[in-house]
DNA sequence: TCAACATATCAAGATGTATTGAGATATAAA
DNA sequence: TTTATATCTCAATACATCTTGATATGTTGA
């Protein structure tokens, strides 16, 4: 992942409803939900709404989509997130592990669990 | 770091000056470095760009400033960075480890460089 | 105190992004 | 084959964000 895909996914990411639709995919597993019930989790958003948020996290990767039936299922992109946390280490670990190293020592915590 | 948090630091990141005065200020360690230093890595970015984006940074608590003489000096906030990484790790690891785990262990080297 | 330097603030315009509502497309069931 | 279901596309509007240029604030040295 470079800087540009970098800014990508934060701009997929800094936005509320497409910030839980990733975070509700990633929860729901390799399977994914269907358009609608995502729809339905976002406060009943509109169909058109889901459409331009579903199309924009599958442009910067977030997520996929595969036709089952007459839905569509929405599935999470786990490498994606994990590129962007080693994006994101890399700034902070390679820049200056001392600062860093507490921050990374708490993290194995919440990855073994 | 809650989903509000997340949101607002995102938004700082997702825009191209913001995310390279972040990567400039973690390289360059807890000293900081001045605005018109940055700015000036910046393309020459002009003064009143620099303060926008800036103050973006800072409200998002990216980075934080002190005076120093006549100028400014920015430096990043470390735990900022890690408590996102946190973030994005609790969805990841947290919701389907068995999928995460992979993505995780590489990021190990990573961090004990 | 005055000149210079470093940075911040403000208002205006340009650009980009999100939401809405209407309609189109594709699949399945009657 | 007609109808209902599920989702997408498009155009319009509203809203937010970025950049620019002009000006203000605060700091140092002459």
């Amino acid at each position: 992942m470079d800087e540009a895909d970098a800014l990508t996914v934060f701009a997929a990411l800094s936005q509320e409803t497409r910030l839980r639709i990733v975070r509700l995919l990633v929860t729901a597993g390799p399977e994914g939900l269907p358009a609608g019930a995502i729809g339905a989790a976002m406060d009943g958003a509109s169909s058109s709404r889901m459409a331009f948020h579903l199309s924009h996290l599958e442009r910067a990767g977030l997520i996929r989509s595969r036709r089952e039936g007459r839905s569509i299922l929405y599935s999470a992109v786990y490498p994606t997130l994990s590129n962007l946390i080693s994006f994101l280490m890399r700034d902070c670990c390679d820049g200056h592990p001392e600062v860093c190293a507490p921050a990374v020592a708490a993290l194995s915590c919440t990855c073994e669990a």
